[in-house]
DNA sequence: GCGGCATATAGGGCAATGCCCTATGCGAGA
DNA sequence: TCTCGCATAGGGCATTGCCCTATATGCCGC
């Protein structure tokens, strides 16, 4: 009689990217993918009904953040490991998904063994990162939590960062107020906020940091 | 004796990705992966030596983007169909793609059916776009037999231009029409203006696109 | 020269947005 | 516990976006 497998749900919404993980986790002989969905809304509910044991979750899915789907299971659902895969440069949103509450980050450039062996190591309890950002999490924790300059985008926060992209993609504020499931007004708050942040000085000076950051580090 | 394989050069700096082309790739009998690499200047090199008949590049590689790697092998490949597979919404990349020589744009977010499907289609010698892309090219068609190769803004008159630049630098409508001694009234008709010639729906997609040209297009 | 067309300029008016202030609930940290 | 940052959102006024209309100018073909 066998163990009981090591159950992993996966959310991404690139098919691609769930057969090819799905394949590889099933290489695996104890390992076992017990759901996928492609965004926020049905990965919660199925996640509530399925209990896994881990969760990998993409950055940029559809109908909201990863970022807030992380932290929305970190609620609900504290028990279920969650291992970011993105095709984000870590130095991007390591960070804010390991504050949000991920064990893991791991960048889709990164190879088939390495999936698996991030998966080990949360499922050990041990919480993975690479040790770049290892690095900066060390140096900030000496430092005395500085923002550690870099880009000033960096102190945006989860939701500001959100807002600043969705406008660097060409959306209106009332879009964005929409696609975020919030109020204009509370946009209308995130980007004084963000003008603050990055030291602008009017709306349209704000539409062209975001649009070049945007063109940067472009997201889905 | 079986016939020559059609060759097939992949350009993507996700190993993962690679890994599951060359996968899909290698179970249609006919069809081969003849060689990879993760960014532009390696991929220019080994596609003048292996002479690929196709190749699928992601739009977002390392070193240089992928709609620069496009022109280049059209101009000096262009017997190599390029195939655009890229994580990026088609609405973003899809037309500046097709428009740098590409025969083909799919989002990894589509099946492994879709990419099959497309490989085929343009080595047949046909263009792939999804149809929403494909609305996008034949309205404009339509619309005024534009000269197909160069770019929209070229359609702007001077003052329209201007205002367009002015925009793409971040200035306010307020700050436009002082720079160019005219009312605020007369700026918002020019804008009204370069709204129609470039088909944008509204002021954000207007600013978007003018701190795109300014980036790609910087004057003074 | 006349009629048509694109361009450049600008006003009127209503709806939408920007921007300032205020306020609440929440979670993290001193 | 108290404070601080964050996310949320409303009130209210100034500003802008966007529609329609209007004038003058220059160019082009007939």
């Amino acid at each position: 009689m066998n163990k009981p497998k090591v159950k992993i749900y996966l959310v991404d919404d690139h098919p691609l990217v769930r057969e090819w993980l799905t394949n590889l986790i099933h290489q695996q002989p104890d390992l076992i993918v017990c759901g996928e969905s492609e965004d926020a809304p049905h990965a919660l509910q199925e996640i509530s009904a399925i209990k896994p044991d881990v969760a990998i979750v993409d950055i940029s899915i559809k109908h909201g953040s990863g970022i807030e789907l992380i932290k929305s299971l970190k609620a609900l659902h504290p028990d279920v490991a969650t291992i970011v895969l993105s095709m984000h440069d870590e130095k991007l949103y390591a960070e804010r998904a390991l504050r949000a509450g991920a064990r893991g980050y791991v960048m889709k450039s990164e190879t088939a063994k390495k999936v698996i062996m991030v998966i080990r190591q949360v499922l050990v309890g041990k919480i993975y990162m690479s040790e770049s950002i290892a690095a900066v999490f060390a140096e900030r924790f000496v430092d005395g939590r500085l923002p550690a300059s870099g880009s000033l985008v960096e102190q945006l926060s989860d939701r500001e960062l959100e807002t600043f992209q969705l406008l660097g993609k060409g959306y209106e504020t009332r879009q964005v107020a929409e696609l975020m499931k919030v109020s204009m007004k509370t946009v209308q708050a995130h980007c004084a906020h963000i003008k603050e942040k990055l030291k602008l000085t009017n709306a349209a000076e704000l539409l062209r940091e975001a649009v070049r950051w945007q063109e940067n580090y472009p997201t889905s």
